[in-house]
DNA sequence: AATGCGTGGGA
DNA sequence: TTCCCAAGCAT
């Protein structure tokens, strides 16, 4: 790509950003521990709804060592309203891992980042970046967006990631990186994305030309009535969290809560959704004297 | 590598 | 109302 072009688009992009780019409690820190809860919480899941748990978790447990140590139960209670509730369950184990074998202290390093459970390649770079001030791109989904309209010659022939690095200035990474996210969120929308109002739209290729179908996926997620499993599983965590003391309840009480005109012939179902929320550590199932019990897991 | 995994606000 | 979506990860 054209160097002339890059800095150009640094210049536009980083006083765009200054005008308008958005403040949030996870900008006003560079402590670890906040950045990685951030990352956490942001994966899938919008801004605006980070903004307003992100504080709530971070007094439940305002330390790597206070969630380390917390029973389960109570973190994914605090995780309550973000959904992916298996991102608490590995963040829970990632805290341990840290405090057992990195001194309590979060690995700097992308390639050890990378090894702890729920971080993946983008969120690595992420921390990489944004808590430890490495010159390192934090590809997303709104930065592949906003890349690969800039620059879609070469996004077609050579690695995003590749791509990414050469258009970080190096001494503005962390800026950068951040206005990447709220450029593409606001203005390089993935649909109607606003170029009439875009600060770069004299240097794209795509600006104007840019149709906003998008084929959705046509096999259908596994459902029961309609309802996708995924939403079942949430109800039952959902309904687990609201018992006090984390008691526990039978398959059948559980069942009626969960869905409505549950029926015998549903317990099968019911009991795979269990054991894979089992096998995510995200319930535990005993066998009581009369009947099979669930809570959250310990 | 295709699939599964939540939630609540807005179109 | 119904549908779509939003800072990925693990298998």
């Amino acid at each position: 790509m054209r160097k002339q072009m890059l800095l150009s688009v640094h210049g536009s992009i980083l006083s765009w950003y200054k005008q308008h780019g958005r403040s949030f409690p996870w900008r006003r820190t560079r402590d670890p521990y906040r950045i990685l809860l951030s990352e956490i919480m942001l994966q899938q899941t919008q801004a605006s709804r980070v903004e307003e748990k992100y504080p709530l978790f971070l007094k439940r447990f305002p330390t790597l060592a206070s969630l380390s140590r917390a029973a389960k139960h109570s973190v994914v209670r605090a995780w309550r309203g973000m959904g992916y509730n298996n991102r608490a369950v590995r963040l829970q184990q990632l805290a341990k891992d840290v405090m057992r074998n990195h001194n309590g202290k979060l690995p700097r390093a992308v390639d050890e980042l990378d090894l702890l459970p729920g971080i993946g390649k983008y969120t690595s770079h992420a921390i990489a970046c944004f808590a430890f001030g490495q010159p390192v791109p934090a590809v997303d989904t709104n930065v592949r967006r906003v890349l690969s309209r800039l620059f879609p010659l070469a996004s077609k022939r050579r690695d995003i990631w590749d791509i990414a690095q050469e258009a970080v200035p190096p001494r503005r990474a962390y800026d950068w990186n951040q206005a990447l996210f709220d450029f593409g969120a606001t203005i390089c929308t993935q649909r109607n994305p606003k170029c009439d109002i875009c600060p770069v739209k004299r240097y794209c290729p795509s600006a104007f030309r840019i149709n906003g179908k998008i084929a959705k996926p046509a096999k259908r997620e596994p459902a029961r009535d309609g309802i996708p499993n995924r939403i079942y599983r949430g109800r039952i965590v959902e309904v687990l969290r609201n018992l006090k003391g984390n008691r526990a309840l039978s398959l059948s009480t559980l069942g009626k809560r969960i869905k409505s005109n549950y029926r015998l012939r549903d317990s099968a179902w019911l009991r795979k959704l269990l054991q894979q929320l089992e096998r995510d550590r995200l319930v535990s199932l005993t066998n009581g004297s009369s009947a099979f019990l669930v809570r959250l897991a310990k």
